[in-house]
DNA sequence: GACCAAATAGAACGACCGTTCTACTCATGA
DNA sequence: TCATGAGTAGAACGGTCGTTCTATTTGGTC
């Protein structure tokens, strides 16, 4: 919508990613921003109300990016192309390894229900995610069901991982880790179309 | 050694998991330790101290309660355990569900070189002592060289996720995932008994 | 009893924080 | 033309932060 609002957004998504959010003050958004002071303030409420707004922009650039890298894959790809979709969202830009910033941002604001409330609808919007992926590349709903915790536990394992193994390595194990679950599940779609 | 630093340390290690690194103040800590606050900084370099020494007795204790529940396992139970032991950690007190202390505090403070090196410290010698579990469960160097980082991936995600779906099921998807990997593997030492 | 290290309370410091407010500019459209 | 809404710069607010310092008291040990 308005030109600020998203300038203000991607400033504020960088500097709470690399430098954290309680470090990084307001007055250090808007400066780098090149905003005043006050148009921050017209567009969120707050400092908390900016936060919330970085996680929107975020989830749905996420989001995106794995649809994308997941058109045209069809069965087990389809599921490991979550994990395709995580390494290049990760390779973006250099120095991406800290962690997710939804729980980065959970665990700065333990008191601050709007923010708590919004991660937690990440992490649910990501396990139904996982678990469309999954009826997509053909498992039945009770696999999928079954399966989507695990791919899950899997990706945020992953993120949690890069920081310490790098972003290419952790991804890696985590994908293959997915690969044999999925091959040495008996409900898998080969395993069906083989009965 | 000091009973005043032991009490600062364990108030710190409570207040920073459960409220956050930057969100507890010194002050807070002392008030709450029933320490004065020229005693925190006799014992400790500051702020950035106190965390590394929060730090150094999480980890010690971490380890410590990882080696007990391992006690007297063989086999491939040697190395579930280490599941079974962070179950039992993540217990020890309700509402333990705040992710890693560690990458939490490493995230907390970007540029302070401290505490991000105690951190990286702390996930090598995980990752070591996940090797060291694999060993003595039976697994060649080899093998324990090629499957720690995958399990140490599946701890690390089973943390990340308590917060999303609760100790309990977050830990048992982990451990059913890695005794899937481990039972798969070609190299277990059930397979090399067969053999 | 003298000594010394550890612990105490509390003030003071400079710095930064999030937020609010005022006064001014500027473009757009009725 | 002028009313309106968005943006700007900057001051001001009360509060909290980490750190340092002083002055005093405790608790053992020679």
């Amino acid at each position: 919508m308005s030109k600020k609002r998203d300038t203000l957004i991607a400033t504020a998504d960088r500097l709470f990613y690399t430098e954290g959010f309680a470090a990084t003050g307001i007055d250090r958004v808007v400066s780098v921003a090149g905003v005043a002071l006050g148009t921050l303030y017209r567009h969120f409420d707050g400092k908390a109300g900016l936060v919330v707004g970085v996680l929107d922009y975020r989830e749905t650039a996420f989001f995106a990016r794995l649809d994308e890298t997941a058109a045209g894959k069809e069965g087990r790809d389809r599921v490991l192309s979550l994990f395709d979709g995580l390494l290049s969202w990760a390779e973006q830009k250099p120095g991406n390894e800290n962690g997710c910033l939804f729980l980065r941002a959970a665990s700065e604001h333990p008191e601050e229900p709007a923010i708590r409330t919004r991660v937690l609808k990440h992490k649910k919007t990501y396990l139904t995610f996982c678990r469309k992926h999954l009826r997509e590349g053909g498992w039945d709903a009770a696999a999928a069901r079954r399966l989507a915790p695990r791919i899950f536990l899997l990706l945020e394992g992953a993120v949690a991982t890069c920081g310490f193994l790098g972003n290419r390595i952790a991804i890696k194990q985590a994908r293959d880790a997915a690969e044999d679950l999925l091959s040495q599940d008996p409900s898998t779609p080969a395993m069906q179309n083989r009965s």
